[in-house]
DNA sequence: TCCTTTCATCGAAGATTGTCGATGAGAGGA
DNA sequence: TCCTCTCATCGACAATCTTCGATGAAAGGA
C-alpha cells in the first residue's frame, strides 16, 4: 500500500506516518519566522553567502536598527540563522542545513512512497 | 563567477538574481498562509491525496466550522487549496505542484549556480 | 412548501505581531 | 577615564490574526 503524504516534519525520516499537532506546530513555527518580508529578504541575502553585520542590514533594509534586531531573533529563535561576536559587530549567517531541512518537508507526493 | 543564491522566487526560474522587494512579499504571503498549525494540518492532510469536504476538516481539527472555513480561505488565497462544490458539500484538495513549487524555493546553496 | 444539511460570511473579543524611540550593555579608541 | 560605535532589550502603540457564535445562502429531501 502506498501512502502519499507531502508535508514532512521536521525532525525525522520520510517514512513517519501522519504529522502530530505537536510537528503541525513545529513547522508553523517556522513558516511564521518566514511570514515577513523583512525576514525573507534577510534569508535570501544571508542565503547568498555572505555574513551581514546589523547595520549592513539595517541599512539595506529600510527598517530602524532595533526592528532588524528583532527580525534577526525571531530567525534566530527559529534556528535560522546565527550570530558571531567580533569586537562591536555581530555577524549574522544562515544555519548550515537549514535551507536543506526546509527542503525536505516539500516532498513531491509521487516521490513519498510508503 | 558563481552567485550563491538560495531563496529563489516563486515565479521564475533559478536565473533571477536579487529577490526584489516585490519577491518577498509574494514569499512571505505564502509562508504566512502556512504559519498555523491546524492550517498546515490541513494541508498534509489534504496532500496524502484525499479530498475532504469541510466537515471531514471540522471534525478532524477540533476547531470550529466558521474557523475551518476561514482557514480555508486563507490557504485557497495563497493559492495552495482548491474547493470544488458537490451538491451542498464542498471538497477540498491541494493545489497541483504547489508543493513542488514550494520546494523549489528552497534552493541548496551548492546547487544554486549562476 | 418547509425543514435539514453544508458551508461562507459577519461582527466582536482577545491575542499576537511589526514598528519605533529610548535606553542599556559591551567593546574599543583617544 | 571618557567618548563613540554596535547591537540588544524595553515599553508602547497600531495593525493584524485567530477564534467563536450568530446569521445567511444554497442545495436537496420529505
Amino acid at each position: 500500500m502506498k501512502e502519499l503524504r507531502v508535508l514532512q516534519p521536521l525532525c525525522c525520516g520520510p517514512d513517519v506516518p501522519p504529522l502530530h499537532e505537536e510537528a503541525a506546530e513545529e513547522l508553523a513555527a517556522v513558516f511564521r519566522a518566514l511570514a515577513d518580508p523583512t525576514r525573507v529578504g534577510i534569508v535570501s541575502r544571508l542565503a547568498s553567502g555572505e555574513q551581514c553585520c546589523v547595520c549592513d542590514l539595517t541599512e539595506a533594509f529600510d527598517v530602524s536598527q532595533p526592528t532588524v534586531s528583532h527580525h534577526l531573533r525571531i530567525l534566530r529563535d527559529a534556528g535560522l540563522v546565527e550570530a558571531e561576536r567580533r569586537g562591536t559587530f555581530a555577524y549574522y549567517r544562515l544555519v548550515p542545513d537549514a535551507i536543506e531541512r526546509l527542503q525536505r518537508v516539500f516532498v513531491p507526493a509521487e516521490l513519498a512512497t510508503a
